[in-house]
DNA sequence: AATTGATAGTTTTGTTAAAAAAGTCAGGAA
DNA sequence: TTCCTGACTTTTTTAACAAAACTATCAATT
């Protein structure tokens, strides 16, 4: 029985990384059901019979993404050596997630403001994982007596999170262009990226 | 001859102030220039005869507004005590400035990515006096010797107005920053913004 | 020069039918 | 039973096009 359920579970693996494929390339909307049995040279009725709809099927996929995600940020947790250092893997980290799924998320544009609320439910994830990353890091820098403590740390966890990801090339016209940046505008937020951590790490101190 | 001219000028200046109104109760999209004609009780026509579309309307109501910005920038420019305060006086500004005007920028949301050139020159302007107000406060400070000289002062008010922009309600998935906020968060992105001047005036002394 | 009614030209909105895709189900194979 | 499918139904998207709403123009008037 149990080797019953691990085919079940491979299947599932299957139709996921499928998906993901579909969905990273096409976008939600331009994903078809039928692409995706197609894929896997399988029927469209067994999907349903593995995943009630499309947008649970989508949402499965997320959570997977997720959980990758915060595997990363919790095999790493505790585990600086300075602020500095704990700040600077957070910004990679996610950068690197966005980037890489970025067609991916074409289904959050599309929805625009009524998402699922499993979407909100991983999303909170990622946002918890992230701030007590950051938090941790700062807590630990005050028991080991580099900054002075602080009271309302997890506010400031947030407010230097959104920080982050207002910094762009361009002279920060109001989304100008939505597209991620170019590459060789890399190097320059990078840059903005680190001189906002030094003030910002100072300001903690 | 100049008397002329000053009855066009009025009559410009009421079209302006008319076409306002309607922009920030209804909108752009959903304001008809035959609305703006009947509120001022001329014909269609004649709107056209003193702008030439509707969109230059928009922008010079816009061209006014910026000016009036400008004007509460470039008057405090060089008056503040420390450095806090003019940071302050400068997200205080810029939050009121958004906060009255709000619905008149529906414009930007509508349009999204392809807004015409002289949006962004506006917008070039008020982010140049932005920089000049907060680099002056800056250097000021420095000259006192109540902060040690930096190298980079424009790039250091390029990353604090960058980390402004970046911040949005709690919460916030990875793309939501795109969109333009909603006037309920207005009050809250103020708070966190103010947190952030705290850290970030620290940061630079 | 300032103004307007009439009207031309363009965009938005509704309507509807066809196409496409989502989702269901009775039944067959393993 | 569990896994799977072809055929079917229902819902959503698309395309085409006419009607309505709006922008923009202009000859005529004060």
């Amino acid at each position: 029985m149990s080797a019953v359920i691990d085919q079940q579970d491979i299947k599932r693996e299957k139709i996921l990384e499928a998906s993901y494929q579909r969905f990273l390339h096409y976008g939600y909307s331009k994903t078809t059901m039928n692409e995706i049995a197609g894929d896997l040279s399988m029927s469209k009725a067994l999907l349903y019979y593995y995943f009630p709809d499309k947008s649970e099927l989508y949402m499965a996929v997320m959570r997977k993404l997720a959980g990758d995600y915060l595997k990363q940020l919790e095999d790493k947790l505790g585990h600086f050596t300075d602020l500095r250092e704990a700040f600077l893997f957070q910004v990679n980290t996610h950068h690197e997630f966005i980037v890489n799924n970025y067609n991916f998320f074409d289904f959050f544009r599309l929805n625009e403001q009524n998402l699922p609320d499993t979407i909100w439910e991983i999303v909170g994830h990622i946002r918890e994982a992230e701030i007590k990353l950051l938090t941790g890091a700062i807590q630990s820098e005050v028991e080991k007596g580099n900054i002075k403590p602080v009271a309302n740390t997890i506010e400031i966890v947030e407010v230097f999170l959104d920080a982050l990801h207002g910094i762009k090339v361009g002279g920060a016209l109001p989304h100008k262009k939505l597209n991620f940046p170019h590459k060789e505008h890399l190097d320059e937020i990078h840059n903005k990226r680190l001189l906002l951590i030094d003030i910002f790490v100072k300001g903690l101190k």
